[in-house]
Formats: C-alpha cells, structure tokens, sequence
DNA sequence: AGCATGCATAAGGAGATTCTATGCATGCGC
DNA sequence: GCGCATGCATAGAATCTCCTTATGCATGCT
C-alpha cells in the first residue's frame, strides 16, 4: 500500500494509448499531443522500467514481451480511475447542499424549492436550516443564504432583498384593543420580544422617541419565526420581515399597518466560493434563484407596497 | 475506452496519499515533497472536479462524501497500476536476450552460460545465434556478440578478444598426405572453401606469395562450424579461430600448425545499449562474461600461445 | 528512383510544479 | 485565559518538466 514505486504517471497514459493504438501518431492525436512527445515519454518510461516497450519496427510499432504484459493492466486501471472520476463528477454535480437561515427557509425557500427540483430533476437539495454563519471550506456546503454586508472575501454574494423589517398583528388583536392609525399607538400594546433592536431602529425610523426596550437588550427569541406564530396567536405585536410573511397577510392572519425600516446595509444574500461560481448545479440554483425572486417582485411587493 | 476525461495524473497521486493519510503533512511525506505542493495539488484536483474532496477541519482534514467516493477506487486503481509495473519489471528483469553469432554460440557460450545460469538462477538466457547484426531498437536483443570494429554509435562494446584465424587440420590428414613444415605446405592440400577471404589474409600474413583464391572470391560456406566439421572428419584444411575449437585440439580432433592471423582491428565484442548499460541482468551478464573471459585467458590461452 | 510514412532527436521555450517563507485558525496545556 | 504548537493556505521565486517546431533517418510503395 505504502511506498509505490510507479513510474511517472503521465507516461503512463501515454503508454497505454500507443498500446492501443501501436501507433505513436496515432495516440499523439488522441491525447492532442505531437508525435515527438508521445516518442519522448515512451522512450522515459523506458528508461524509468529498464526496458524497451515497443520494438520500432519500420512503419509501425510493435509491442515487446514486457509491453504486452503491461498495455491491459494500464487500460484496465485507467479504466477505472476514468470510472471513479466520472462517478465522483456526477455525485458532486447530482447533490447540492443549502445552508439557509431557518426563518428564510422557512417562509421563502420551502414554499419554493419544489419548483427547481421540477426544472432539474437530477439536482438533489439538501437543505441545512442554521443560524450558524456556514464555513464553506469547513463545511460541506455549496451555496448560503444569509444576511449582512455582502463584503465576505473570496465569495460572490448576490443580494436578495434589504433585511427590513416592521410591526405586525393579528387582526384580532385590532378587534380587542381598537384600532392603530399611529406608530406611537403600538406602545400601547404588548410588544413580542421588546429587548429586538429592531424595536429601536423601527421606532427611530419613524420618528417615535422614547422607546426603551424592555428585557434584555439582546435577548432575542432568536427565530423570527416563533415571534411569528406568537403575533398570529394574537398573544401581541411582533416586528417582522412582511416578505416573509406575504401568505399570512394575504390569508389575514397578519397586518402590516405602517412602512418597513431597515437595518442599513444590511440584505439577504446569495453566497457561494467565487472559485465554484461556474460549477453547473451552483449555476443552475443561482439563475433559478434570481428568476424566481423577480418573477416574486412583480406579482406579491406590488400590493405590499 | 477512447477520450478518457481524465484529471492530471499527478493530482490523483497525491490525492489517494492524503485520504489515505487524511493528512497534507504525511502525505507529502510520503511522496517527498513538500505539504505545501500536496495543498496545490488538492487544490487543483478540486477545482477540475468542482467539487471539495477534503473538508479542512481544524487540525485534520477530512474526505467528503465525494472524496470517501472517490479514494478506494483511486486506491484499487494505483495498486494495480504498481502490481502491473512491477510484474513488468520483475519479468523484463528476469528474462536476458542474447543475439550471438552462431559459431561463437557454439563454441564459447553453449558450453559457459550453464555457470551463468548457476550464479544467476533468477535470469532467464534466450539466446538467438543469427549471422544478422542485432538492431537493438527493432529487434527485442538485450545483449549481442558480433564481429568488428566495436565503432556502433549509441552501443557499449567490450572486446572480446580479436577475430584470428589459422589453418587447422585432423591429424588423419597428416597420416595420409605426410607431414606439414611450412605454410606453403598448405597448398598441396585441399582447403576447404578457398574462396574465404581468412586464406588470402593468412597467407599474407605468413609471407606465402602467390596464393589465389579458388572457387568464388566470397563464396563462403556461411558458417565457421560446418568448415571445422569437415575439417574433423579429413575432408580437407579449414581456416578457423583456434579460441572457438580449444575442446577439438585438446581432444586431439584438430591440429594446429602454425601461428593466428587476425583482421585488422577486428574483434569480437560484447555490445548492447549505451542506456541500458547500468540495467541489472545486463550488467550481471557483463560481469559474469569478461570474468569469465579472464579466468578463460589463464587456464587456456596460455596453451595455445 | 522518388515520394510518403512513421519514429527519433535536438533545441528552445512556455508552463507547471515545487520550494521557502509566511499567515491563519484553533486546540491544548499551564 | 494566554501562549504555544499543529496543520493547512497562500504568495513569490526558482526550477524543471514537458511540449512544440524542425529536422533526420529508414523503408516501403508506385
């Protein structure tokens, strides 16, 4: 296992195709090579094995003893080595691992997904729903959707839409506690998670002083989701992502009663290792991707806007 | 089987060292070279896959799904490539072609190469007796012994000892047509194939003038045997190399009356490839042959002088 | 005889691969 | 917690391999 003593190995591919050829021209074409260089690697392995190959008969090559006892051996191994590869080329295109921020998958991928499995059916998805920030060289991960600047080195990061974010209700809520023409009025009501920054910064948006967060500062629930379900509960008014939430407000289930504000700078992105931005399946997601949120803009931002 | 879409060679070596490993560091370790050329060479795998082979954990790597793919087949497919080349090696090794002419193979080497084949069990002697010089590249010779000036381009040539030549007779003769004094004695002989140019060149040697050639001037029989043959049986006086006929004088079958003469600058030589000069079977050949040669020189050349 | 075919060889250069010298991340020990 | 050690990645420079072009040589065919 240890410690082979194998020739170059480059003249071994240049071996076998003259062996199935019996013609250094011939293989030399093959191999897209000159004539001259598959005569020079021939004649290495050669010298590397202490052996003559090939007798130069006077039109054509002939294999010696030792060279026929070697040509199957080679086209045999070469054979597999082409088998593995072409086996390993077509795992690594056929699966395509997601790591994706649960809530955006959640509300946005999920209802979507199925949609590119239908346009490339021998893509498989694998989906990893984390809050962790993915390490593509440390995890097996081939593209990510998460926020921030977009400034990661060494990947290409295609913005989706600004991290935004506004209050939300169930209508029900409305039904108890009266209606909310202002953003001051929502001090009024129980604020889900009031230690969000996003509180903060929606108030300051609107121009509302005052506001404390209330708890911990920081202490998020940590799921925009589970605020989700608090606020469609009724339970109070949660600060969501409306693109998120566009089934639940067109089912009733949630109100957007005033404008978003957004975290400046900050977007939903699309990322992937530059180096791999031509590999098909990464290819194949991130033109799917793109469509699929401008066909998105066109028919859900416009009444939500 | 044709157009293999192969990655570099070289890459897949070191690829199977480092899952084996599941190390860069004793990897290329194991190849002599340094982790940072593994890295590069990983690196350049992976890109022409487009897929990550090894997930780099923190203080290890690790194989992918398509590396733990890829690397028992790489691994299956290199041994069979050692295992091939080493058969080769070992039979290209074990098996020594010797092109030789035919009374040299008769009377020199038949009767020694069993030592050879004693000192050397694990080679294998083909030997080919042909008159036809060897071509080293066309024909699948690994040593030759042929006759000249030793002046081969590209050829390694040890002398042997020089092409001389005496008449020789089977002391029946001398019983029937009386004793033989002098070189011009010959001439009332019969000289078997007195168009072989070794008559004209002896005589000269010896001072005889006015011998003429009978016969066809080149007219030769071909083959020193069949003259040493005829010599044996009283047919007539051969012109032969006494070194080759040792056995017949010793036995008293042949006589030989008079000093040797010799082709200018020719010899016998032992010659094979400039290239091939440092390969095992033909240096152990080599040695064993002017060892021989040697030992040879003491016990009985001495006799014949 | 002349031409065409196929391999060998020489010289030259482009490119690949390696090495050295770093940087970086991180686990471990005190 | 703070250094230290380990292991991989990267940059830049130096080789060194390998290929191509251009030719020669041997030989079979017309």
């Amino acid at each position: 296992m240890r410690h082979r003593d194998l020739p170059p190995l480059a003249t071994i591919r240049v071996f076998e195709a003259a062996a199935r050829h019996l013609s250094f021209t011939r293989a030399a074409d093959e191999l897209g090579m000159t004539q001259a260089a598959v005569s020079y690697q021939i004649k290495l392995l050669e010298e590397r094995l202490g052996a003559p190959l090939f007798l130069r008969r006077t039109r054509a090559v002939e294999l010696t003893a030792t060279g026929r006892l070697l040509a199957p051996a080679t086209s045999e191994a070469l054979d597999q080595l082409a088998a593995a590869f072409s086996a390993a080329k077509a795992d690594a295109g056929g699966v395509l691992s997601v790591s994706v921020l649960p809530t955006f998958a959640a509300h946005w991928l999920a209802p979507r997904i199925g949609r590119f499995q239908m346009k490339h059916p021998d893509i498989a998805v694998r989906t990893r729903a984390t809050r962790d920030v993915a390490n593509f060289s440390r995890d097996d991960v081939d593209v990510a959707i998460r926020s921030g600047l977009g400034d990661w080195p060494g990947l290409e990061a295609n913005p989706l839409f600004p991290v935004d974010f506004t209050p939300m209700y169930s209508p029900k809520l409305v039904e108890r506690y009266g209606s909310i023409e202002r953003p001051c009025d929502l001090l009024r009501l129980l604020l889900i998670d009031p230690g969000d920054r996003w509180w903060k910064l929606w108030f300051d948006a609107m121009g509302v002083p005052g506001f404390e967060p209330g708890g911990h500062p920081d202490a998020r629930m940590g799921d925009q989701h589970l605020e989700a379900r608090a606020a469609i509960g009724g339970y109070g008014v949660a600060i969501l992502t409306p693109a998120f939430y566009r089934e639940e407000i067109a089912a009733g289930l949630l109100v957007q009663p005033f404008p978003t504000a957004s975290e400046a700078g900050q977007f939903y992105f699309l990322a992937y290792p530059t180096t791999r931005r031509n590999v098909p399946k990464i290819r194949a997601f991130r033109d799917w991707f793109l469509d699929e949120l401008r066909s998105g803009e066109e028919t859900c931002l416009a009444p939500a806007s």
